[in-house]
RNA sequence: UGACCCGUGGUGUAACGGUAGCACUGCAGAUUUUGGUUCUGCCUGUCAAGGUUCGAAUCCUUGCGGGUCAACCA
């Protein structure tokens, strides 16, 4: 029992809270968790963590997590974004079973609950605008001023808030609000309101209410409705606490009670995670879209290359505290080389072609070459690789003048085409420009692959042969933003002045032909290049690649 | 000049009064028909000062540093 998972890391502290409150028999033992976002935009990297959070916490005790969509604000919510949380929640390989509810399912209730808080005295009606209001609201340093409405009777309260709910007032007008202590050094317990008036049309109760809960009002008993015991935050909500508890405290007299629990948000390295931020990339066209690969958003990874697996062993590996942290995204990268090392095929795939001409090899004759699909996954097969006179390699594999350092070809040096025969360059020629054109070797046939001879040479290089490749466009990815912190900027300037302006490449790339039949979501190894997968631009006639991430590269280190 | 929360290698995260460990990164080496993978080794840490204790990252006090809170957002 030292540790708190499976996987036999150390067990976090909402674990360590979660067993001690089983040992006590706190809310008979019961462990029930939930993840509730509001569906006003596109899940990212940062709710990933809250949701393994919460299903995993789930998972660990036995218990149950729920799927809440928090739609108290219909101004901001849309049916939309409720479908692309589901299948991002499904996608990451969670399951709320039957237990899919919304805030507003709990309305009617919450209404009542209203009902009664102002017949104990315990809230009233607020004729005063949101500016006096805030006025009164006074600073953290200094305590308030108490509204000259807040000793209204109960009667008027009834008959005002009634008049709320059937329409008679605009928006803004009044509020209803909790009378508790203008004096609080909490500025989340001077009377927070509970209740606005908006007269909009909400995604799921369409007209029949035009006032709205706040969310400190709602969230909490929602809990409460749906048999919480552990209703997990992040940090910013440690305040709003202290009233989570007093409507609970004053609305009902169970020994059950959900208790809230907070923990430091996710943050990466050259990330940008708030929605607003997200939101404005997206209008304002510095990507293509929500999905759009360079995207920390779920569906962005997703189209990355990303696979769930990887994400939830990195949610495992960022682990769970109370301290403010930035991880470094490298983790992430990581992660899915990780798992993509063990499960994606490897194929030849050149991006920057290079002309080989084999003059020893017979004009004409060809050969189909048997290669290992995946080196670390001995159930992975094999396929066939056409080889014949002319082949592409990468023009980064050829230096007219190289340093001893490096393994590939120079005029008069040997390496292996893998899969295929130890080659040597003899001559080569460039064009008018300068840049290499045309690269002349041999080879020996005495030393092809299987074939038992083994003369060892420094370099072994990918290929694919003329004739038989297929271009491919590619679109090489990298980190949207050059800086660490992309916060971190000039006077005057914002976020958006570290955007990396080479986040997004496209070539035309050639490659082997046997991933003529890949299907959308396909993800390969490009040999030496890195992790790769099928876009959903492909057309039957045009593959497209997104590169998800590089193989780790020690060569580009040493050169730098 | 308020309240609340938080300070452990470069980055995260453990150790619950008893040898400061793990992961990522970095560096060095071995293996390798991917300069990938795998394996081995190494570097670097308890914010500070007092106190309690046989013994403190852990408990207490003070200081310092960071974060959060003043929407009819969530």
């Amino acid at each position: 029992m030292e540790n708190g998972s499976e996987s036999g890391r150390s067990k976090n502290f909402l674990e360590s809270i979660i067993e001690n409150d089983i040992h006590n028999g706190k809310n008979e033992g019961r462990v029930h968790t939930r993840f509730p976002p509001e569906p006003n935009g596109y899940l990212h990297i940062g709710h990933a963590k809250s949701i393994c959070l919460n299903f995993g916490l789930a998972d660990t005790y036995n218990g149950k997590c729920n799927l809440r969509f928090d739609d108290t604000n219909p101004t901001k919510e849309e049916q939309e974004y409720v479908n692309s949380i589901m299948e991002d929640v499904r996608w990451l390989g969670f399951d709320w079973e039957e237990r899919l509810f919304y805030a507003s399912d709990y309305f009617d209730q919450l209404y009542e609950w209203a009902e009664k808080l102002i017949l104990d005295g315990k809230a009233y009606v607020d004729d005063q605008t949101p500016d006096v209001i805030s006025e009164q609201r006074g600073v953290p340093t200094r305590p308030g001023k108490e509204s000259p409405f807040r000793n209204r009777s109960a009667d008027e309260n009834i008959d005002l808030f009634r008049r709320m709910k059937a329409g008679e007032f605009p928006n803004g007008t009044r509020v209803l609000r909790a009378k508790i202590d203008m004096a609080s050094p909490n500025m989340h317990m001077r009377d927070p309101v509970m209740y606005r008036i908006m007269h909009a049309h909400h995604h799921r109760t369409g007209d029949t209410w035009c006032i709205y809960p706040m969310y400190d009002y709602a969230h909490g008993q929602s809990d409460y409705l749906e048999g919480i015991t552990h209703s997990i935050c992040t940090l910013e909500f440690e305040i709003h606490r202290p009233l989570y508890d007093w409507f609970l405290d004053n609305l009902i007299d169970t020994e059950y009670r959900p208790r809230q629990h907070e923990f430091a948000r996710l943050n990466l390295s050259y990330t940008v995670m708030s929605k607003r931020k997200l939101l404005e990339l997206v209008t304002e066209k510095y990507v293509n879209g929500w999905d759009d690969p360079r995207m920390p958003t779920i569906s962005g990874l997703r189209r990355r290359g990303y696979t769930p697996e990887s994400i939830r062993s990195f949610a495992d590996r960022v682990g769970v505290a109370k301290r403010e942290n930035v991880i470094d995204v490298g983790l992430l990268e990581f992660s899915v080389r990780e798992h993509l090392n063990k499960v994606a095929p490897r194929i030849f795939a050149v991006l920057d072609p290079l002309k080989v001409i084999i003059t020893n090899y017979p004009e004409g004759q060809s050969e189909e070459l048997m290669l290992e699909n995946n080196p670390e996954d001995p159930q992975g097969g094999s396929r066939k690789v056409p080889f014949s006179r002319e082949i592409y390699i990468e023009q980064d594999d050829f230096m007219e003048d190289p340093p001893n350092k490096f393994f590939r070809l120079g005029p008069g040096r040997e390496v292996r085409l893998k899969g295929a025969y130890i080659i040597k360059c003899e001559d080569f020629k460039k064009d008018e420009n300068g840049r290499m054109k045309e690269l002349y070797c041999t080879y020996d046939p005495e030393t092809k692959s299987g074939s038992g001879v083994n003369r060892k040479v420094k370099g072994t290089l990918h290929w694919v042969s003329v004739n038989d490749c297929l271009d491919a466009e590619v679109r090489i990815y990298d980190r949207l933003f050059m800086n660490e912190d992309p916060d971190d900027v000039d006077e005057g300037e914002d976020f958006k002045s570290n955007l990396n302006p080479d986040s997004l490449k496209v070539v035309t790339g050639k490659v082997e032909p046997s991933v003529a039949t890949a299907s959308v979501g396909d993800t390969f190894q490009f040999q030496r290049l890195g992790y790769f997968c099928v876009d959903k631009d492909s057309k039957d006639s045009r593959l497209v690649f997104n590169r998800t991430v590089t193989l780790k590269d020690t060569w580009a280190k040493m050169k730098q």
